[in-house]
This record gives C-alpha cells, structure tokens and sequence, in this order.
DNA sequence: GCCGTTTTCGGCCCGACTGTTTTCAGTCG
C-alpha cells in the first residue's frame, strides 16, 4: 500500500487537532501543523525519499523525531502517537472544531460536561437548551453555535480565484468611492494569486476607520455581519464568500499590507526574524521598543529586517526567506514576458472563433505567434479533426500565415493520448506540424503507475512535444488523475518534451508546486490559455500568477522566446 | 516538537473582536 504525502500530512494535522484537546503545549501542536505542510508541499513522494535512505530532518520543521514517525508511517501505515490520541477521545470530536465559535477550550468543556461527542450529539443539547446552562456559555453563545452549524456547516469552503475576482474587483471599487478612504487593496490569498481563495481579506487606509467600517457592513451583498470592531469586520456575502475588511492609517499602510497578504507562515517566519533583531512587526509599523522604524511600504518593512522585498506569489514560506537572505530570489516571469501562446481552439473543433479571429485576438495582445491545437479525432464529442481535415487546417494556416502581418500561426493539433499511450493521430501527420500539444482526456481512474506509463510511452513518439494540462484536475470538480509526478518529470527531462502550465482558470495545471518541481528538474514549461474562444486568451495572467508561484523566470518558460528561438527550443532530444 | 550569527535549553508572532467577565479567556486570522 503506497503512501502518499496527502495520507501523511492528514496523520499529523489529525494528531495535532488531538492536541489540541488535550490541552497539549501550542508549540508543539504547530510543529505538527508546520511537518504536515511540509510534507504536503513536497514535490516528491515522501514515501520514495524515505526509501531512498534521504534524510528527512533536513526539510524545514521536521526535526530527527518527526523524521522517525514519517518513516514509520511509510513502512507501516500507521501512526503511532495518533493511534494512542485517537483511543483517547470519541472519534466525531476533532469535527466540532471546525464549528465556527468553537475551538479546543469549548469543544473539550461541551465533551465533558454533556458527554457530547459530535456534531449529531451537538445539536440535540442545543435543542434542549443545555449548552446555555454550562459555565462560561450562554443562550446568546448556545445560539451562536447553531447558527453557525447551520449557515457555514463544518467543511472549508473555498472559491477559484477568478470568482473571488468577480466579487474582489467591484467591493474594492466601491470601497474607495467612501469619503475618507486613500488606498484599497484586496491582499490575502486573492494577492498571492493561490488557485483558489477562501476569504477576501481586504486593507482600507483611512484617518478614522469606524465610519468606513459602518459603511462596510451596510453593503448590499452582505448576508451576515460576523464581527464588527472599531479597525476591523468580518462579513459573510450572499454568495457564501467571506470577507475580512481591516482599516489602518496611511503611515501603516505597508506593514498592513504585508500584514493582510500572509501568508500566515510566511509572515511567523518573519516576524521571527525581527525578534532576533529585536525588533517587533505587526500591522502598524516595525518597531524598536516604542520607537517606529518602518510600515508605509512593504520594502521598508523588508528592508528592517534585512530582506530584499519578496513578491507576494512567493510568500508562502516555502523557501523564500531563505532565499531573499542569500539574495537568490528568482526574477519571476511576467505577462509581458510572453511572446505567444501555445495552445488554442477554433471551430474547426469544441473553440467558438476562426482561425483568422483567434489570429487577430493574439495579434491584439502583441503576441508573435499563436498555436492552433484543435482536438484530434478521437475526441469526437468535441468535433476532434482526423488526419485528412487536420492537412486541411494546415493549407489553411499556410495561406493564412502568408496574409498575416505581425502574427505568425503555428499548426499543432492537441492530440489525445490514447490509453495505450499511443498518440491519436499517425506520425505521418504529426511530422507535418510545427509542434504537438499532447494529453489524457479519457480513462481518468487508471492506477498511478499505469497512468504514468500510459504519458511516458506517449512521449516516446518523437513527435510529442508539450504535455497540456498534466494532472487533468478540475479546481474544486474533479480531483487530478493518480499519476507519478516525479517519473513523468524525469521522463519528459530526459526525452526534451515540455510541460504545460493549462491557465484555463478552473484547471491551472500544472500547479505551482508540481511548475517548481519541473523546474528544479530542468524541465522547460510552456504557460497556455486553452482558448476556446478570443476572450480567453486572457487567462495569461493566472497561468503566469501560477508559474510564478512555482518561482519561474522567463528562462523557464518556452514562449517567452521569440518564433526563431521557439522553434529551437521544440526540438526534440 | 523544532531550533541555534544571543542559545543544545528555553524560547517559539502578534493583535482584534466577542462575550462574560470586572480584568480576561477563547477564538480567529
């Protein structure tokens, strides 16, 4: 039975949940916490590396004991000390802390005094009105609790980040319409450009924050007022999004930033730093004693604590505090970086525009060339093309090319690999294009091993090029197909194919783990919108934001070249 | 439980809001 990184940080965040209601020391339940985003995090199979002989305890927060549990876990499956919690305490406990209102001190009181061991138990002792009665609860607390239940339930919600935009862009808009308000900036994971967003946290700058906050409260979209203070409030919006808004001053409006753009282990890290300084940072400034240092910008805040400014795509302590101290930072690609894009549709196939159209959209947005990479046939449902209207595409790029000024259009096809890795269209079409854009649309549940020999074989055709959208996960619908990440990297090293950054906002795939994983590997990526219409080839920008959380520069990324280099770059080893 | 350009022991980021409390614990981010 494999192990994966997954099953390994769940063990971890389950014994420190546990913890937590034994009361355990808090530091300790953190480097829990902290050892299963690390494993979590990993690009390779923590399994692999402990079967390799690696040396666990040299990744950040794992230290010769969590090492030793990690390889126990590997060899048996099991966790030792989470076996031990879990006969401590009801199996449907750790599930009341995710209630809102409800942390470890609560949950434990409600255990003990009502003998309440889920969330079932739970709502019958507010029906009966016994939670009001224990000592540090109240009716106004008993029904804080339920309502909760009841709106938010227990599970996390999250929301793509192109929807999150949807709400960010106009609140924000809105926001610096108020009388008083100088600067709004959405910050959080929305400014970090995570795949997805939880909650919008969102930085006002103002003289006087309760007026704007009153204001705040009062917007249309907002279901819920959750806490309301005199700099801050939460809110809850129709839509299930949760907003967290924070006004400070002017002269705060770095070190807020900062502050409200996390992450959260990012910025303990960091603070830690300024403690040894002996300085002190929170959201109003840096400080020596009462003495104020820094806060009106983000550099300045770095510069206190002797960092180089870091973008926020790499602030998630994943390595880049390291770096900044060594003055290693990647210089990260931008979206003018970008010289064309790789993968697009037309009506030929499942796209909804001409060549000539799609031709004009990437002209507009000053790209050099655009790839044409309609589905090959064996995706019927999207009209894929055989080997006969494919030829014909290829006249018709020619003629067109011949007209085109500014903009060249390669001919590709993204073709389908087939479950016995075979590619969908014969070589002897296959020569005739300027590049291959090749992935998996069907078969989604093969085991690991079999998936990935499935992509490997594929890129043993010459003829392949650019692995598109490699895990097939849908954000939030469908989970990524099982594959072995590492071999398929290594495979794709070796043989001189790419990998696809899919910026579709409901793919980015790959990840931005799995994007610094191929790099480290030195695997060249190609960032590509997927387009299916003129419109989307502006989804650029979240296949960069992705790309850029994976810590690429431009040299890492294949169409940054220009159309001679690119062409260059293609060859196959 | 981790970690060391103060330390192998004794620290470990910091503040806002809520509710029940007359000074703070619990929760959250």
């Amino acid at each position: 039975m494999a192990v994966h990184n997954a099953d390994i940080a769940s063990m971890f965040n389950r014994t420190a949940d546990l913890l937590e209601l034994q009361g355990a020391n808090p530091f300790r339940i953190r480097a829990y916490r902290r050892a299963a985003r690390t494993i979590a995090d990993l690009p390779q199979s923590a399994a692999r590396l402990v079967k390799s002989g690696a040396d666990l305890s040299e990744l950040p927060g794992i230290g010769d004991d969590l090492a030793g549990k990690i390889a126990g876990i590997v060899k048996t499956g099991r966790c030792p000390i989470l076996g031990q919690l879990e006969k401590e305490f009801p199996a449907g406990l750790t599930e009341l802390l995710n209630v809102g209102g409800l942390g470890p001190k609560r949950v434990m009181a409600l255990h003990q005094s009502l003998g309440i061991d889920n969330i079932d138990d739970l709502r019958r002792a507010i029906r009966a009105g016994k939670i009001r009665t224990l000592k540090g609860f109240s009716e106004k607390i008993e029904q804080k609790i339920l309502h909760a239940l009841e709106t938010r339930g227990t599970q996390e919600k999250r929301f793509k980040w192109i929807v999150a935009d949807e709400t960010a862009r106009p609140l924000a808009a809105w926001l610096s319409a108020i009388e008083g308000v100088k600067k709004v900036v959405v910050a959080g994971s929305y400014r970090r450009m995570k795949d997805t967003v939880g909650d919008l946290d969102i930085l006002v700058t103002c003289a006087k924050g309760s007026p704007v906050i009153d204001r705040f409260v009062k917007h249309e979209e907002v279901a819920e007022i959750v806490s309301r203070g005199a700099t801050r409030a939460t809110v809850l919006l129709r839509s299930g999004l949760q907003v967290d808004l924070r006004a400070v001053p002017d002269i705060s409006y770095g070190a807020a930033l900062y502050y409200f753009t996390g992450s959260k282990a990012h910025n303990v890290a960091v603070r830690a730093l300024a403690v040894k300084r002996g300085l002190k940072i929170n959201e109003y400034g840096v400080f020596k004693g009462d003495k104020r240092l820094a806060g009106r910008t983000e550099e300045e805040v770095f510069r206190q604590v002797g960092l180089p400014y870091i973008e926020p795509e790499l602030r998630e302590n994943r390595g880049e505090i390291e770096a900044a101290r060594a003055g290693t930072l990647p210089r990260l690609v931008t979206v003018e970086d970008m010289r064309g894009d790789l993968h697009a549709h037309t009506k030929a196939s499942d796209g909804r525009n001409s060549l000539s159209e799609m031709a004009a959209a990437a002209r507009a947005l000053g790209y050099e060339y655009l790839a044409i990479t309609d589905h090959s046939r064996h995706l019927t449902i999207a009209n894929g093309l055989d080997e006969k209207r494919l030829r014909k595409q290829c006249e018709d790029i020619d003629r067109l090319n011949d007209k085109l000024k500014g903009i060249t259009l390669l001919k590709s096809c993204e073709v389908d690999i087939l479950e016995s890795g075979k590619l969908d269209l014969p070589d002897s079409i296959l020569k005739e294009l300027d590049l291959a854009v090749c992935s998996v649309h069907y078969k989604f549940d093969l085991p690991a091993a079999r998936q990935t020999e499935r992509i490997i074989r594929a890129m043993d055709n010459p003829y392949f090029n650019i692995l598109a959208h490699p895990t097939g996960r849908l954000i939030g619908e469908r989970e990524p197909y099982a594959l072995e990440m590492e071999r398929i990297v290594r495979a794709a090293k070796e043989r001189g194919c790419l990998m696809e950054i899919n910026a579709q906002p409901d793919r980015l795939d790959l990840n931005d783990i799995h994007c610094r994983m191929a790099k480290d590997a030195g695997v060249k990526l190609a960032i590509s919108t997927d387009a299916h219409a003129t419109g989307h080839l502006r989804y650029m920008t979240l296949g960069v934001a992705q790309a850029r959380r994976g810590w690429l520069e431009a040299k890492d990324v294949v169409n940054t070249l220009a159309l001679k280099a690119l062409r260059q770059a293609l060859k196959r080893k």
